[in-house]
Formats: C-alpha cells, structure tokens, sequence
DNA sequence: ATGAAAGCGCTAACAC
DNA sequence: GTGTTAGCGCTTTCAT
C-alpha cells in the first residue's frame, strides 16, 4: 500500500533540505534561491513526486475544489451551462465535483451536505428552488453559492441568469401577435417559482397588452419531461389551443414531436416558441423558434463570480443579469 | 474563519470521552456501550457536528471519491453513461469529480493527474484511446481505473461495453439487405480504435458476406461532432452513396437533418442506421433506426466493478460485453 | 469499552 | 534564503 511513498519529506531528505524549501519550491514563492529551486526541481522530477491534494487541503484549509449541484446531466440546458462552469473552473485550477440532483429536495440535501463535507471552497447551484433545511445548510456553512440559469426562492443568494419575466412576455407577445389567441403557456411545474412567479408573470403581462383575458385552462404543467410532454399533446389539441410558450427546450421537442406524430402541422395549424435555444432546438424538424441565451456565459460567468467570492474580492452578491433575445425558426410562421 | 469552529475534539470534551470515542461512534464502531453512544449522538447533534471529509481522507488514505473523465458532458451519449455511473456512485457512498476532456490528450492527461493528486480511490475513464504517458501515470499509480463504453488501446484496461465490431456488422448488413449496395460508414475519426479497428472490420466483414467489394471512398471521416456531420451530407450525396452506418447519433442526427435539409427523403431516398440510441435517435424525424445497447446498465456496471476493484474484491480485469440489440425506426425502410 | 498517542502529508508562522 | 516547529481534523494501533 505504498500509494503515496515520495513524499515532500522524501524530497526534502534527497535534495537535502528542509521541507519547508520543498513546499516553497512547490508553491511557487520566490523567496528561494535558484541553484537551490533547480535542485530541488530535479530530485522531484528523479523521485516523480507528486503533491498530495488532500494533505495540502488539510493544511491550508482550501481544496481548490467546487461542488455543483445540477438537475440532471441529461438536460441540454444544464448540460451547457456545465460546460462554461467547466471551462472556467479549469482556467482557474479548480476541479468540480458534480452531483446530480434530479430535483430531488432529499438528494439535493444529501449531497450538498456531502460537498460541504467534502469542504469545497465553493458551491453553484442549478435547480429551480431550495427546501428551507437547504438554505439553512448554506447559510449556515459560509461557503459561497451561486445559483446558475435559475432564480430562486432565496434572494441572499447570487445568480446568473437572464430575466425570465419579460423573456416569457416576449415569446407570448410573439405568438400573440401572430394572431394566435389561444396560447399556452406550457411548464414543467408550478412549484418553480422561476415558472409560477416570473414566467407566469410575464404571460399574464402580454396577455393584458393584447386584452386577451387570462384563462387557466391554457396553463398546463407537464411534470415530467420529454416523454410526458409528448403525450399531453393531444391534449392541448383537444383543448383548442392554437399556440405553446414553453419553459424548456426539453418539453417543446416533446410536444412538438407530439403534434407532429398525430397530424397537426407544426407551424401552420400551431406554433411554438420555446426558452433555451439548446440543441435541442435545432435538431427538432422543424427547427424551434426559441427565447436566446448565452448558457455558456451564465455558466462562465457563474464559476467566475464563485472565484472572487472565495477569494474574498467580492462581498455584495447582486444578480448579474444578461441579455436575451428571440430567435425566428421553423416552429413559428413568419410575419 | 471559523469554518470548521466543532471538530471531533470539541464533541469529545463536551460529551466527556475521548475523541477516539467520537471517532468510534461516527463511524459505526460497535465497541461503545449504548449509553455512551448516545451520549455523544447527543452531542454532535447539539453541536451539529460533521465530519471532516478532508482530514479522514488524509488519516485513512481514502477518499470514497473517484474520478470521472468524460470526453463531453453535452454528448448525450456520454451523459446517458454518467446517469448510470452516478446513481451506483451515489448507492456506495462515492462522490464523483466529473472532468471534462474534450477528446484532447494533454487535457486528459492534466486532469487525470489532478485527479491522482486529489487522492482518488478510482477512475472511470470514457474515451476512446489513451496516449502512452496516460497509460503510464495509470499504471504507476495503482488506482483501479475502468474504462466505461468503449475499447482502447491498453488491453490492460478492464472495460464495460459491448462488442462494437459485431453490431457494425450487423447494423452493415442490416442495410445492405435493403439492396443498398452504397453503404457508407460514418465515423468520427479513425483516430480511434473502437472504430478503425472493430467498427471498420465489422463492416468490411458484412461487405463480404455480400460479396461487395471494400471502397475507401465510402469510409467517412466527420473530424467533429452534429454540424460537421451536417455540412458533409450533400457530400455523400455526391458520392451516390444511399445508406450509411453511423457511429454516434450526434453525427447521425446531423447527416439525417443535412440530407433532409438538402431535399433527399429519409428513408425512402436514402438509409441511415445508427449507433447508441440516446435520446437523440428518438427526437428527429424521421427518427433513427439504431443499435440498441444499455447505455445506463454500461455506467451503471463499469462503476460497479470499480467498487470491487476498490475494495480489493477482484484482480482479475476482465471485459464486461453486455449485449446489443438493433431497433427499427423510421430512418430505414420496412423489410 | 475507552483513552493516549502517533501519525497521515502538507502549510504557515516564526526564527535565524 | 532556509530551517524548525506546530498544527490541520481525523483514524488507528496499542494499552488498559
């Protein structure tokens, strides 16, 4: 079990100097002299040592390491926003240890707790809203979190996002003007405040501008996602409706391909517009007219953010808010 | 920075035992008289004690974290795989520190040395060939590594998947039973070994039993991922060629849409038969005839074994090939 | 059943 | 510029 048989104090002993030197040398500090650096620089090469992460995190107190908590791998949106997370973690030297949480308030807890355990230096958070045990753990544990591609039920928390609000506004007042009446408004679920709260809220303020009274009927939650979405398409049919704004990338595939395989004529005899611009989006035929984001940013952005909050350059959490777009495809009619 | 303010030495004192005690109790040690237990259970929940992950990973050389090295998070191939791997990490307690590696060598080699240097128990590696110096630091660090959903160059390797020359060769033949006798076969590089060795020979083997002579031509190579795979259809449509065998449903869904896009009708015009059946085989249309294999169960198995190999349960680093299947769907003509 | 004490491999004062 | 010396918070013999 000699895992780890060089240690600094092996290097230390061969180059014949204190250990000190080694870490110095290691560490990068300048206040040692060169003939001794390259000495010590060449029996760390001769013996292969390697810095032990754990040891040093121990005795330093930082583990160069970040949690990040997402829903689920498997969604093009979180998948993408990992990848800017990603990205500028490893510009930073931080490793990521990524937990999935499956929107799971238990889980979501175990394995923030686990990361805390772990003591990450550091936390983003990808979820649409946290148990109220959840905002306690993170308070109470100092540790920086900043919440990515979500607004939460938490306002002391940092995010990065776009504005949801007058993003969800945008896509009905497209699909409103299209003289399209009946427009749904189409979620995952209501229990997100990013839906029931901001989204809602934004399809409720296009719906006054075009004096079309608000109806609840035309608010479907689909609790589940791709699959469920395509089986509630007959459903929206059935129900007249002309028109879906869709939360997620995920679910207008869904009921797009629903519509699709049961005969209805997707722009023409119904239109989408959906939110992420994902993939997803453009692999669909057709393609899915879709609110624009720069998930990479948020993601960059976030880990950038969650930088300067453990490195203490940083007090005041406001949200950093981006821009967002519309872009015209195959899911909508033109004009 | 008080983060740590209650360690096991706090909870000692103030339960009135020594910390060796503590330790006990955390970890399950039966030698403690149920009062005593409960005394300090009363305690650390006073207290809210938690231990220190990073302190018992030096002190006991274990981390119960492994590292996973994944080519692209966005790859719904990759991240089906991660499903699998995650929930069965999650069953024995691992966490895991999921990298990034975009298939470049220099990156994976950083992070698998950033990962060896955190003191992983293990290693699950998802990729499709490794360089030498990789190979090297593998070996010479004696962490059990497997190698999920593929086959590489280092057959010292244990790997989970299934057998890719035999499903080439069927998914080959099952085309050329059509009467297709321009079949193309779509890789992403040759680069590789899972396709220039296996892929290509079960392919070269169905040519053969169809008495068709092997063109190079016909061999193409997509150096990319969806759009690459788009741009390159009218190619192939230039070339004649009525069918192909693809190895990864992101390039798939982009010849299917590339041809689509260009006025050629899948199937009727032209064949496509898939590799992985992910989601994306499922969300075009016309959607994708595939190789079916168990993308969860391969995550899910790989890090199984690397439980085993972990506990010291098993040397022996056999292949695990589970079985493969081929699903008819709409990108392939009936019969 | 419990405690004392020696590390695990490293960082970080502090001294010279 | 370099060495000494305490820890970091925990596990793990070894006694008792």
């Amino acid at each position: 079990m000699e895992k780890q048989a060089v240690t600094i104090y092996t290097v230390a002993r061969e180059a014949r100097v204190s250990m000190a030197t080694v870490s110095r040398v290691v560490n990068g500090n300048p206040n040692v002299k060169p003939e001794t650096r390259q000495k010590v620089l060449d029996v760390i090469k001769k013996l292969n040592y390697r810095p032990n992460a754990v040891a040093r995190g121990l005795a330093s107190k930082k583990t160069t390491t970040v949690g990040v908590i997402i829903p689920s791998v498997t969604n093009p949106y979180f998948a993408e926003l990992a990848l800017g997370i990603d990205d500028i973690a490893t510009m930073y030297k931080y490793n990521i240890i990524l937990t999935n949480s499956d929107f799971n308030d238990d889980k979501i807890l175990k394995v923030a707790r686990g990361l805390l355990a772990k003591q990450v230096d550091g936390i983003i958070f990808m979820g649409h809203d946290m148990s109220a045990e959840l905002q306690q753990e993170f308070a109470a544990s100092n540790t920086p979190v900043v919440v990515a591609g979500s607004i939460v039920n938490d306002d002391k928390l940092a995010t990065v996002r776009i504005n949801y609000q007058s993003a969800a506004k945008e896509a009905t007042n497209y699909l409103l003007d299209h003289n399209d009446d009946r427009v749904a408004f189409v979620v995952s679920s209501l229990d997100y405040s990013i839906n029931s709260k901001y989204r809602l809220a934004g399809y409720k303020e296009a719906l006054a501008e075009h004096g079309i009274p608000f109806e609840s009927k035309y608010v479907i939650e689909t609790n589940g996602d791709y699959n469920r979405a395509y089986q509630q398409a007959d459903h929206l049919i059935e129900q007249g409706i002309k028109a879906a704004y869709v939360s997620d990338d995920d679910l207008a595939a869904g009921l797009l391909n629903g519509l699709t395989d049961n005969g209805v004529k997707v722009p023409d005899d119904f239109e989408i517009v959906t939110s992420n611009d994902t993939t997803y989006a453009k692999i669909t035929r057709p393609t899915l007219t879709s609110i624009t984001q720069p998930l990479y940013d948020i993601g960059a952005i976030s880990m950038r953010l969650l930088t300067k909050m453990m490195d203490g350059e940083v007090s005041d959490t406001d949200d950093v808010i981006l821009d967002h777009g519309i872009i015209e495809r195959q899911s909508t009619r033109r004009g």
